[in-house]
DNA sequence: AAATGTATCAACCGCCGGGAA
DNA sequence: TTTCCCGGCGGTTGATACATT
């Protein structure tokens, strides 16, 4: 055991990463995926190691990471898990979509004990505060134990099951992301959520290598927004090429049809390495051909799926059957049912459903501008508003938190 | 305006477990 | 079985921004 051999090498960069670093990074994750991390910096041109870019890309330059403030709700579901998980913070992110670990841990350690805290609750045992333990006597925590804590929901239960967590929300957390990189982009030429990163570097790459160096069921895998791009039948918009607006209506697209993936069966958790995963580009390009709109909604929500678990997979089903299903889904008030199920994340989306079937208009097309995504020259000034994204206005952030219900689950 | 304290967060460190050789 | 590699996790640190005096 003992550190990583990477630690060991000289000459790797630490700290804080450039712009430049992050480009190479997510130029060469979007392109080829991670595939095995330890190669990575070397195949992405990097001096750092394989740790270092695995972090880097998991805790800032995912595209499905949601940033900004926590809003009350989320600090609320944290406290809960907390009190049933203890610091499993990793088990704990994974029901907040969007939010990293190191994320929560930070909330925990910096904002919420503290308030807990000062409501007179030890922030570890989740009990009130007792003289034997005063505010500020950190022990460790421990994992409560589930028997002893009468205040568990059956929810929580439910999440701390031996049961593999349920797929995420289908439409949640990548759709979410991306409403939100483009209602934040205040200011058109600067750069300021990690989705507009990607989107900037997809985008460039799209058009500067006229979408030809990898196969198309490759870019499904592993970058499905850049496949969407390529794609557009599947925009609801035909009036714009641009391509920021393509992917923003690809993303929305996705959002008009809440389809059960109990009924559709295409995101499983168990998974087929995809290319993704190995990071080998793969022979097979005929059997997955994709050429429908609902067919490109289950790749996004692969990729929101696959964001949070790595990997993900195609069903079996045949492409006559899926677009049966399809047809069937669009025909019946299942995205009602589904809304339902999802218990309030019905209002925003229905709303949007219904505005986008009738108008096949692009939701965020009026928030761009034609250039916004030319080059890659904006990355400097995303960096330089990295800081500032806790800053967001918190009103945003929960408009968007209103389409969300992570207590369904 | 400067000094000091506090909060926040990105990133690193070190350990662990799984899997391959 | 042992050793090594790797990914993942939680704890911690250090830099920076912000607030207060």
């Amino acid at each position: 055991m003992g550190r990583h051999s990477c630690c060991y090498k000289q000459k790797l960069r630490k700290g804080l990463w450039s712009p430049e670093e992050d480009e190479k990074l997510l130029r060469h994750i979007t392109k080829y995926g991670h595939g095995c991390w330890s190669s990575v910096p070397k195949q992405a041109g990097l001096q750092r190691c394989g740790k270092s870019c695995r972090l880097r890309w998991i805790n800032y330059l995912r595209p499905d990471l949601k940033r900004g403030t926590f809003s009350q709700q989320e600090e609320d579901l944290i406290i809960e898990l907390h009190a049933v998980l203890g610091n499993r913070w990793s088990q704990i992110a994974a029901q907040l979509p969007g939010r990293t670990d190191n994320e929560i841990k930070n909330l925990w350690n910096s904002c919420i004990k503290k308030k807990l805290r000062q409501r007179g609750i030890d922030p570890n045992t989740h009990k009130p505060l007792t003289e034997t333990n005063e505010p500020g006597e950190d022990i460790k925590a421990a994992p409560p134990n589930n028997s002893d804590n009468k205040s568990s929901s059956k929810q929580l239960q439910l999440l701390v099951s031996t049961e593999p967590a349920p797929p995420p929300p289908p439409f949640m957390p990548l759709e979410d992301g991306y409403h939100q990189a483009e209602c934040s982009t205040s200011n058109k030429n600067s750069i300021t959520t990690t989705k507009e990163l990607f989107q900037l570097v997809t985008c460039h790459e799209s058009s500067s290598n006229s979408m030809s160096y990898v196969p198309l069921p490759q870019l499904t895998a592993s970058n499905p927004l850049l496949w969407f791009s390529q794609n557009p039948e599947l925009n609801c918009s035909n009036n714009n090429n641009n391509n920021s607006t393509t992917i923003a209506s690809a993303s929305t697209s996705s959002m008009m049809l809440p389809v059960p993936t109990s009924s559709m069966g295409l995101i499983t958790p168990q998974c087929i390495p995809s290319y993704w995963e190995a990071g080998q580009p793969s022979s097979n390009s005929s059997g997955s051909t994709l050429n429908s709109a609902a067919n490109g909604i289950e790749l996004q929500r692969g990729a929101a799926s696959f964001f949070d678990n790595a990997i993900f997979q195609w069903s079996d089903l045949t492409h006559s059957s899926k677009e049966a299903q399809i047809q069937q889904l669009e025909s019946e008030p299942e995205d009602l049912k589904w809304s339902e199920y999802l218990q309030g994340t019905f209002s925003m989306s229905a709303a949007i459903h219904g505005q986008n079937q009738n108008q096949s208009q692009p939701l965020y097309s009026d928030m761009k501008t034609e250039n916004q995504f030319e080059n890659i020259d904006g990355l400097n000034s995303w960096h330089q508003g990295q800081h500032q994204q806790s800053l967001q206005p918190p009103d945003m952030y929960e408009k968007d938190f209103q389409r969300m219900n992570i207590h369904s689950f």
